[in-house]
RNA sequence: GCUGUUGUAGCUCAGUCGGCAGAGCACUUCCUUGGUAAGGAAGAGGUCGGCAGUUCGAAUCUGCUCAACAGCUCCA
């Protein structure tokens, strides 16, 4: 007797061993039709695995996070059955599902156009029609490897797989493709397919290997998720921050400078103000600020250890036939700052920023609006201290970046970073290195997750990553931890036994990069920043002529009052130019005419209610002051 | 850098078979003085990303090149 005890608790019991499909199938016919793949006893499970002893079930369909994940699977190998049908000769190397979607990578000359796309399309929606039943079978290694005679990818990839263990096959229509599973049990149950992009992809991730081109692709049980999501992702680019940025004018791009934005007016003002925020909690939190050139000669950089590890990204030049590089970081600088006096135990831990201006050559590919640029200001700071003081300096760091992210709304998630190959220093300290920044996190109760081998040649490091409007995630705040730096520069303390002793040092930035945060704010907030950033916070709008003389009165008691204002008395009708600034996303439109003239008062428009309200100036200018000075969202 | 796609007015885009470069919005001027998301008229604006080539003739065909977009690699 097994028993099934399901999600809801409820409990079924079967006299032998029985698929997760037909247990399914006995509690609905159409509970199997959705199902996806099981979860039994926390463990993904294909429908077509058995129960043999008592289990803990739960059925997933494609509304499931692991639903999802079996549904675009088994589309990626309808997809792989489309390409075969049109492109005998590829090669099948992977294809896995992803969050969006799923994708498959081919080796092939074959190039995949848009006529291509549309085929592949239309033979997948096909071969769902057809809603053929897949199987799965197990093979003995030498039966699996026979399978592929001329697939060296394939080969590649069951000669890695563990020597113990089966290797499973899935079949649908004569396809067969080896595949850990779970997949679906017919074809039929994909509704939608939809190419989304064609891209290249190195052979296991490495640009060493040769490139295949990568298919992107997504499904749904019906079309008109598909349908949705389509229309969610046209909604999505309308946030795109170089399209808003751009149409807000707060920074452009320009063929003369690839990867070199160009900050308006506006974007200054947004960059001055976050600015003044992060001066403002860095002094409460015993910061001091510094800056150091941006040009400084190569034995600095030698000594530093960037001319090895980070040449190809730095821009040389030469000073009186000398080699001089562009800082692509700030902490070189930062170091001979230390150096220049004596420092006593007493004054660590020694908080020093800096609003350092970088250069880094990175390759044209990789360049994407104020994301990836060459030139950024990094809100950096360096911090020296005493080993002891680690943990303490770490904790503090991140409650800091948690704090500042909160303020905008914004969500991250955090990844520790280990020793990369080509790094310097010893195992021992990095060893220390990256158990303080773990042992920090694990005190924090900070969720995290695990990056190997992706710190910084010098250091491990914990990196908060936030989303752009596509899901897509960035690097914004680090905390790096650096034992080498302190022993290349010989930074010294003396302790208060009157030894000389070497500092720990950390690399941080909050915003990351001040480009890159302003991109990500943009995105976050679709242009239409909280008062207190915003580029221009209420404009005035003068019913006809006769008002704009107290329009201009407004704008004076605006400006008085800390207020970034301005009057748009443009010859327009006023509902011409309520929706100019309601594009332009201004927080506040205030109205003036015969009536607020004759009462001294503002018809204030508020950018999200569409609602009108007049009130006397004196109250709105005091409202939006405070509006400002909380930074409220 | 690599794979693929795309470059036409400030923006969004049309331009058929290779035959005089277009629209809407924005801009300028004039009319309109209008109470909460587009009032009307006229005007100006382009070496079709750049450089070669094929052709009587190229936005259109070919080659090279630059830039952007999606992804890979890399990274804040």
């Amino acid at each position: 007797m097994i028993k099934v005890t399901l999600k809801d608790g409820s409990v079924k019991e079967f006299e032998n061993p029985i698929s997760y499909g037909d247990i399914a199938k006995s509690i609905s016919p159409r509970l199997l039709q959705k199902a996806a793949c099981v979860k039994a006893d926390g463990v993904v499970c294909d429908l077509r695995d058995m129960a043999d002893k008592d289990v803990h079930l739960e059925i997933l369909s494609f509304d499931d996070k692991e639903g999802k994940k079996a549904f675009w699977h088994t589309s990626s190998h309808v997809l792989a059955q489309a390409i075969l049908k049109f492109i005998p000769s590829a090669k099948l190397t992977i294809g896995p599902a992803i969050d969006n979607g799923f994708y498959y990578d081919i080796d092939t000359d074959v190039n995949i156009d848009e006529g291509m796309i549309a085929k592949l399309e239309a033979e997948m929606k096909e071969i769902s029609k057809k809603n053929s039943p897949i199987k799965r079978f197990v093979l003995p290694r030498a039966e699996a490897l026979a399978r592929f005679p001329d697939n060296e990818y394939k080969q590649e990839l069951i000669n890695d797989l563990p020597q113990a263990e089966d290797i499973s096959f899935y079949e649908q229509e004569g396809f067969v493709d080896l595949c850990a599973g779970p997949h679906l049990l017919s074809t039929g149950e994909i509704g939608a397919y939809k190419i989304m992009s064609i891209a290249g992809a190195y052979w296991r991730g490495n640009n060493e290997n040769k490139m295949l081109k990568r298919i992107y692709a997504i499904s749904f049980p019906k079309q008109k998720e598909l349908d949705e999501y389509l229309a969610m992702l046209e909604e999505a680019k309308k946030r795109d921050h170089r399209k808003l940025g751009k149409e807000l004018e707060i920074f452009d791009m320009v063929d003369e400078g690839p990867g070199f934005p160009f900050f308006l007016p506006n974007g200054m003002i947004i960059y001055n103000t976050l600015l003044e925020y992060w001066r403002e909690i860095h002094k409460r939190e015993g910061y001091v600020e510094i800056s150091t050139p941006m040009i400084l000669s190569r034995s600095l950089w030698e000594n530093s250890g960037h001319w090895d590890h980070y040449k190809d990204n730095m821009y040389a030049t030469k000073i009186d036939g000398e080699d001089y590089a562009v800082k692509p970081m700030n902490c070189p600088g930062g170091m001979l700052t230390y150096k220049m006096k004596p420092h006593s135990y007493r004054d660590l831990p020694m908080r020093v920023g800096e609003i350092g201006l970088v250069h880094r050559h990175e390759l044209s590919g990789a360049l994407n609006g104020l994301m990836r640029v060459r030139c950024f200001h990094q809100d950096d700071a360096h911090i020296f201290m005493t080993e002891e003081q680690i943990r303490s300096e770490i904790k503090g760091v991140a409650r800091l970046f948690d704090e500042v992210y909160a303020l905008f709304g914004l969500s991250y998630h955090v990844e520790l970073s280990t020793r990369p190959e080509n790094s310097m220093g010893s195992d021992a300290d990095w060893e220390i290195a990256t158990e303080g920044l773990r042992g920090a996190l694990e005190e924090m109760n900070m969720p995290y997750v695990v990056n190997e081998g992706d710190g910084a040649f010098y250091g491990p490091k914990i990196d908060f990553h936030l989303k752009d409007a596509l899901g897509r995630t960035w690097q914004c705040g680090t905390i790096q931890l650096d034992m080498q730096m302190p022993e290349r520069f010989g930074l010294e303390y003396v302790g208060a036994d009157g030894e000389k002793h070497r500092p720990v040092m950390i690399h941080r930035v909050a915003f990351g990069s001040v480009e890159r945060f302003i991109g990500i704010l943009i995105e976050h907030f679709a242009g239409a920043f909280p008062t207190w950033l915003a580029p221009v916070q209420a404009v005035v709008i003068p019913v006809s002529e006769a008002h704009k003389e107290y329009a201009n009165e407004v704008l004076k008691q605006l400006d008085k009052a800390g207020i970034r204002g301005k009057v748009d008395d443009r010859s327009e009708k006023i509902g011409y130019r309520i929706r100019e600034n309601q594009l332009q996303k201004v927080p506040y439109m205030l109205v003036v005419g015969d009536k607020e003239v004759a009462d001294g008062a503002v018809a204030v428009r508020d950018r999200k209610e569409v609602l009108s309200q007049a009130m006397p100036l004196a109250d709105y200018i005091a409202y939006v002051k405070q509006e400002i000075a909380e930074r409220r969202l």
